[in-house]
DNA sequence: TAGCCTTTTTAGAATAATTCTAAGAATAAT
DNA sequence: ATTATTCTTAGAATTATTCTAAAAAGGCTA
């Protein structure tokens, strides 16, 4: 009979557990999907939750919800990671004006290796796309001014 | 008759000097084209050419040419800063297994936005694209194991 | 060439995001 | 209940990078 319950939970994180922290940490980042929040903004949103949570703990859920696979870390740059629940395919886009970071997906059919010249046997695990430029709301602003 | 230096020298950054260290950046960046070096590993390969040169130097001149358009920064995960001097659109392939670093051309006629389904109106004004997996010569290594 | 102004270099201090450490709390296993 | 394991926490440590302020170099004009 032994350990059936991996099997029957569904626990999205494996053999880790779903402490309260971790919940918090998650329900933070879920609710700000389109948010793309860093480490430290999870920290405040999630005390709001949870005054108690510490820091270091919101890094740590951080790190074992990437490594379960369950969120994606955002490297823009060099600035401060950042962290997205959405685990369909997609790219990262960051408007210089309103500083807001959009999910762009892929096309119908395409796969975001295609317009790329791969030489022969190399074998991509992971493709990573970050897009900078004026989303459609701030580029409209401007052209009625 | 003014200042017709700058049309006539072509100095690749613009109004800036071309000092004796900015010279040596350059030139162990071009050299180690392949090779993305980091600005700590710049910095020793420029010391061989010029013993008297800082760290803080290497830096300024990194930023200097990344701000003329002469390098490009490429920024993987967290780690340190990497710079290329090549100015064709490409991507970076990182081999998880070499640890190296490989650019990756664009195929004929392809855009890199090409697959991603781009919201109306939004202007894109740079793309990256970082990839992660095997390179050929290690996939073939462990292939003929 | 001498004097002046601007740019660049330099060493070291400061910064900021992240990771590490070590001890206590929570949870699970026996 | 006891023990073992995992998780949380505060604070220290780390690391790449940026900042600061003073000296050096380079360019321009008289
Ligand atoms: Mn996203
Ligand atoms: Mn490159
Ligand atoms: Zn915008
Ligand atoms: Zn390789």
């Amino acid at each position: 009979m032994a350990n059936n319950k991996t099997v029957s939970e569904k626990n999205p994180l494996g053999d880790l557990r779903m402490t309260k922290q971790r919940k918090v940490v998650y329900d933070v980042l879920v609710e700000g999907a389109k948010d793309h929040p860093t480490a430290s903004e999870v920290f405040v949103r999630a005390k709001e939750l949870m005054p108690s949570i510490s820091l270091a703990t919101v890094y740590n859920c951080l790190e074992t919800m990437t490594q379960a696979g369950v969120v994606t870390q955002v490297n823009m740059d060099r600035e401060a990671s950042r962290f997205c629940p959405n685990l369909q395919p997609h790219a990262h886009f960051f408007c210089s004006e309103c500083e807001e970071i959009f999910d762009v997906g892929l096309k119908e059919k395409e796969a975001p290796t295609t317009p790329w010249a791969l030489p022969d046997g190399m074998e991509i695990d992971q493709l990573l796309v970050n897009m900078r430029g004026v989303c459609p709301k701030c580029a409209a602003k401007n052209s009625n001014n």
